[in-house]
DNA sequence: TCTGGGGTCCTAGGACCC
DNA sequence: TCTGGGGTCCTAGGACCC
């Protein structure tokens, strides 16, 4: 199997992106905190980040811990002209790009040392050129895997380029807390420090066991693997989106089922139109066969509904149709606690490119195989090659698996 | 703390078929 | 008639990310 010895990765983090583009087109603004966003957060610059606001916090309490900043609203046109040209200087250092958001990429630059340099001289190369270019800061990590250069990012923040060299990963990423993982969130942190887990190094001492146990199979194996600095997955391209959605948020008062109604039709109707392809790119001609209804209460818990057409569609009132007998049968339960939020998600894109074959194991599956595991799903489409590529590295199960299926 | 909007992936279980 | 395994598709919920 490839085994990648070199730091050839580079992931790239736009620093406080909205936030950024705000001070880059009004130098009024620069120097300043400044919260993009009015009833929640989306970004907050570095000096409004230094009074404790956060990313998704509520805009009332921001502006408690942070009266001096300078609040404005969002202008989405701007941060997509200044994404697409941050994305034309990866794509100008290296054809292997990946994205992974408006504002985050992983560049694998391996193989441009004779004509571009090393990899930590690319990312200098690459942070002058967007600062200059587009007028933005970033900040690179450069590591040997995804997952570490994606970490060195973080703790390099802001404005830095950090790289964690082959030698030195363990060294590196076992003092860090647990929550600088990507995967691990609230929930997550939790159940390791319920395992006496607070650092990378705790978890990598615990044993795959005990993590397989609390967090499942996938995340749990997962984890293990990344504590100990194994992470295969290469930087692909290509990625295609797996669902569209669109969601409002309703407040408080109360909506009659023909606002909804409304509401829900003129959801259906755009999402017809990206899916079609006109308006946004995200769609270009695509159907999709899953209808799913997202609701939130008052109490904020959430339910979703779904429904799988015979057949992949874009046509808008077949659509309408299955997403208005999604709120019919919803309706008792918003009648009962009140909805604060609905939304719609077309997912099944493109129909059966994400068909799941569910293969059992047994005996002659491997002897590597000595985790006790009832079945792998493999997806095909590119999630599930990811899945069993991971297990094939992680089991020693030598993808025999894989292929052939189709 | 009265919480936005856009996504990804994983888990669990039911219905149904052979 | 009952039990069981194996396989596929679908639904719902949850955790996480930016």
């Amino acid at each position: 199997m490839f085994v990648r010895d070199e730091a050839t990765i580079l992931h790239a983090d736009l620093d406080a992106f909205y936030a950024s583009v705000e001070q880059r087109d009004d130098p009024r603004l620069r120097g300043r905190p400044v919260i993009v966003g009015g009833g929640v957060v989306l970004a907050a610059s570095y000096e409004a980040k230094a009074c404790g606001v956060r990313t998704a916090m509520n805009g009332r309490q921001a502006r408690a811990l942070c009266p001096a900043a300078r609040v404005v609203p969002p202008r989405m046109e701007a941060y997509s002209e200044a994404s697409k040209a941050v994305f034309a200087v990866f794509r100008d250092t290296t054809p292997l790009v990946e994205p992974i958001s408006i504002d985050e990429a992983f560049l694998e630059v391996g193989g441009l040392r004779k004509i571009a340099g090393s990899p930590s001289e690319i990312a200098g190369t690459l942070r002058r050129r967007v600062a200059t270019d587009v007028g933005l800061p970033i900040t690179v990590g450069v590591a040997r895997t995804k997952f570490l250069a994606k970490v060195a990012s973080g703790v390099g923040k802001p404005d830095g380029l950090l790289v964690v060299p082959p030698d030195g990963e363990l060294a590196f990423l076992h003092p860090l807390a647990v929550e600088r993982l990507w995967g691990v969130g609230a929930v997550t942190a939790g159940k390791l420090h319920a395992l006496g887990a607070r650092t990378v190094g705790d978890v990598a001492g615990l044993g795959e066991a005990p993590l397989v146990s609390f967090l499942g199979p996938a995340a749990g194996r997962h984890l293990h693997a990344l504590a100990h600095g194994l992470d295969a997955r290469p930087v692909r391209t290509g990625t295609t989106r797996r669902s569209i959605g669109s969601q409002r948020a309703l407040g408080r008062r109360y909506r009659s089922p023909e606002e909804l109604d409304t509401i829900l039709a003129g959801t259906v109707d755009r999402l017809g139109r990206r899916l079609r392809g006109s308006g946004r790119e995200d769609g270009h001609g695509r159907v999709c066969r899953t209808v799913v209804l997202r609701l939130r209460f008052a109490d904020f818990t959430r339910a979703t509904r779904s429904h799988t057409l015979p057949v992949a569609t874009d046509h808008t009132p077949t659509l309408l149709g299955a997403a208005r007998a999604l709120l019919g049968t919803a309706l008792p339960v918003i009648e009962d606690k009140g909805l604060t939020l609905l939304g719609l998600s077309l997912a099944n894109l493109d129909g059966d490119d994400a068909v799941q074959l569910e293969l059992p194991l047994d005996a002659h599956s491997g002897p590597a195989l000595d985790v006790a595991l009832d079945a792998v799903r493999l997806r095909f489409g590119t999630a599930s090659v990811n899945r069993a590529t991971q297990l094939g590295r992680d089991e020693g199960l030598s993808v025999p698996l894989l292929p052939e299926h189709e």
